[in-house]
DNA sequence: ATTAATATTTAGGCAAAACTAAATATTAAT
DNA sequence: ATTAATATTTAGTTTTGCCTAAATATTAAT
């Protein structure tokens, strides 16, 4: 498979949880920042090989082959970022980029070692699940700060806004993957909430409680 | 620059270790599996950009520029080959072929904190020197183990030929990088030689010891 | 239900990097 | 010094993945 036809399945992926119906030229061309016409080629090359079913206008779908290619390369990606991240001390707003390239070195080998080494991780430095040999995916009770409980303990475990300036903000608040919130007040006015942040007090705005997903903090 | 350009470039600076005065179409064409006439249109290309000097028919010379880029590549290769070796556990016959992948990927902030990661290596698991982010190669007094004077201590710091054939025989005797290698005794009629590699007692022929290099060791 | 707006596909080209076959240079051999 | 052999280059194609512009289908609006 070519780097550009694994761009194509991968985009088509992400785009399929989002509307599980059909993925639709337009959208992919948008997200591949190509033209439309450029899919629709790529789509009749794909729906060849198998990987997806296609009907003239009516959008594709990814096919049980095309679907397993697709997550493979997905966890390539994300373990690549915790291979960054953890071994390499990138700061997670660093490695999407490197990652892109290094999700299609093609060696099946290769992967299942990094991941090994890796003490297979389930999640990505952005707290996104990886998916395994199989394509099986972990999922996790998760749900964003704006709509957490106040006096619980939690702790974040992804994004979602993954924009490098929303990245170095957390960053900058020493918010990362791990790190310990409870709510301890919430303006009705603004819905701003104090948080306790590991050990210190942050004040922070509902747009950015809108942007970190977070787990209940078992002990 | 593209991954066939950089190809090309790192296949004329190793032919341009063996032939100083110039390399040769065939010569680039024979390396890289293609034609020559291919090649012709490369080294055109090459040489618009000002990385080798070409003048029709009398072969290629990287210009200093072309000649620290093709460093570049061969610093990137060789640092990923200890990584996979040394922290994915792969044995040293596996690796070349993926590196040939990884060696392309582009960040000199990756490659760099890499080199840091696997502590500054100054050679790669085959011996051959990393060249340092300036191109800089530490050069060694190597000889060849045919070579060696008997009853001395000497240490394995590469090979010569490096066919899977070869280096899988050397995983089976256990000869590896940094063994401990020490001439017993030399038939006169054949060369062969009886060696104490690490503890054990070894016998193994002229062809062997032509194909593996040493130098001293020093306590 | 027809028209307007939007989405998608087709048709025809372009650039990169390969190829084959033919033409031209260089080198070696008599 | 010619000729033969070998090496290199040129010319013309192919494939992949992209493009623009035009044509066609679908959807939304009156």
């Amino acid at each position: 498979m070519t780097t550009s036809e694994e761009n194509y399945l991968k985009v088509i992926y992400h785009l399929s949880l989002v509307s599980p119906t059909g993925v639709y030229t337009n959208a992919i061309a948008g997200m591949l920042d190509t033209k439309a016409s450029s899919v629709t080629e790529m789509i009749k090359k794909l729906s060849d090989k198998e990987l997806l079913n296609y009907q003239k206008y009516q959008g594709v779908n990814l096919t049980e082959k095309g679907l397993l290619s697709a997550k493979i390369i997905v966890r390539k990606h994300r373990l690549w970022e915790v291979f960054l991240v953890e071994k390499l001390n990138f700061s997670w707003d660093e490695v999407h980029e490197i990652a892109e390239e290094l999700e299609h070195i093609k060696s099946e080998k290769l992967i299942n070692k990094l991941d090994k080494f890796l003490d297979f991780p389930a999640f990505d430095p952005h707290g996104d699940p990886i998916p395994d040999e199989n394509g099986n995916i972990k999922k996790v009770e998760k749900l964003l700060l704006s709509e957490a409980k106040l006096n619980i303990d939690y702790q974040c475990i992804g994004v979602k806004d993954t924009s490098v300036a929303f990245l170095q903000y957390l960053d900058k608040q020493q918010i990362s993957l791990g790190s310990k919130i409870k709510i301890i007040s919430k303006e009705d006015f603004d819905a701003s909430q104090t948080i306790q942040l590991n050990e210190k007090m942050l004040i922070i705005s509902n747009k950015i409680a809108e942007n970190i997903f977070i787990k209940l903090l078992l002990k």
